[in-house]
DNA sequence: CGTCCCGTTGAGGCGGTTCAAAGTGCGTGG
DNA sequence: CCACGCACTTTGAACCGCCTCAACGGGACG
């Protein structure tokens, strides 16, 4: 696949691939549950490793929120995607991390020691299928995010947010209609490749529209969801 | 990591039919690939795959380009990544394709089918580590690919392109500063998020300025590398 | 020689950014 | 408990860049 960046190309050219899926879903929570390693609290933007560092763990959120995003060379912060508790970062097996991790909000996350990573793959070869299918989940957001991003407009962008994290708090068991943001518009926005006042205007105009409410800046509530999904490819 | 798209509902759209008859593809050797599995002939604009199909197969690119895409409810296509020989798609272990793949040029490709590389993973289990690290690699491109979308400015992403097109030719040991455009315009806008004729303004602009040569459409001779890298963070 | 597809070029409009300022919520300290 | 201060959000006005629409040019092919 063509590579935008430069990372001293990794060519692992001809290998071979995976098996058949067990089930359907969670790539979550249970599968990491039983890696070890001390938890570690981090306060809000509070980083978790930065871009180039070596990849001497992984982590997994255990509550609050944590981004990943990259620094750009004229100091933009690009937002590459959220991760939730049960979410897992930096399990991949590059030596080094492609980009920076911070904490959004106060936050907890549990320190995996890379060396213990390998070894308990290599003793349970089963758990490489099991990261893999996770790559294959975290690649497929990326994906849709990506698509997001190339969206035509702004307002389309920020419908796809919303109805994700509807989508995601109904896949938690919890009222789809209730969203909490828990970031704030300039994450958002770094998020979205929008500007903080575009942010505001969409969800103040989705508001104006009655497709939601917005009791606070930091609560959504969704009164029609079809038509969020009608602006999502407008 | 949250999930902008909701990945139970695939929308499988029309196939776009090759207007043009196959186009004649350079010969090379047998390329013997640890990989089993016949080759096929694609022709240009030919579907290798469609979005929500089970993934039967994976295929590895021989010779030609390929591009993974998704078709958007307004009938838009967004190109998420170009696949070059060498590279894999479709290895990764979920049940159905998330995106369709389509050549852009000609293009031969092995059919692995999926059966075999479940076979061989059981057989040789240190394989399931070597595709992580290559999901890790795709993740990484597709990651970069994702930053460069949220570029601020039209230019930036062109730029952005054309390097990444003129290191992949440095790594390979062909010639930096020579790039073939073998996808169109059209190509170029839809993984870029741009419209081709900012495409081809942009590329116009940058002959203008002496930073490349265009002595044909499908040709681009870099003139002044420092110049495009620093119009990438404009 | 005509057609089709692709690329280029120009004119005009619109959407998102930029710049600026006011409003809101919340924690801290008096 | 209230007042203050700070950070975040909201709103407004003007600008700029990309898109839209349109027309032209050029190669490939029948």
């Amino acid at each position: 696949m063509l590579a935008l960046m430069d990372q001293t190309d990794q060519f692992a050219t001809t290998v071979r691939a995976p098996r058949r899926p067990p089930a359907p879903v969670p790539a979550l929570g249970p599968a990491a549950s039983p890696l070890g390693g001390p938890v570690q609290f981090v306060p809000a933007r509070g980083d978790l490793f930065l871009d180039g560092d070596a990849a001497s763990h992984a982590f997994e959120v255990i509550d609050g929120i944590v981004c990943a995003y990259r620094i750009l060379p004229d100091g933009e912060r690009r937002i590459i995607g959220f991760y939730y508790p049960g979410d897992v970062l930096g399990y991949c097996c590059l030596e080094t991390h492609g980009y920076s991790a911070q904490a959004l909000t106060a936050a907890r996350v549990r320190r995996i020691p890379r060396a213990m990573l390998e070894r308990m793959i290599e003793e349970r070869p089963e758990l490489a299928q099991r990261f893999l299918r996770m790559a294959a989940v975290e690649l497929t957001a990326t994906r849709d995010h990506l698509v997001c991003l190339a969206a035509k407009s702004a307002g389309a962008k920020v419908a796809s947010l919303l109805l994700a994290l509807s989508r995601r708090n109904r896949a938690l068991g919890h009222d789809p209609a209730q969203i909490r943001l828990s970031m704030t518009r300039t994450d958002i926005g770094d998020y979205l490749g929008l500007t903080i006042e575009t942010v505001s205007r969409m969800l103040n105009r989705f508001k104006r529209q009655g497709l939601i409410d917005l009791p606070r800046a930091t609560h959504v509530v969704i009164r029609n969801l079809a038509g969020l999904h009608a602006i999502t490819d407008a």
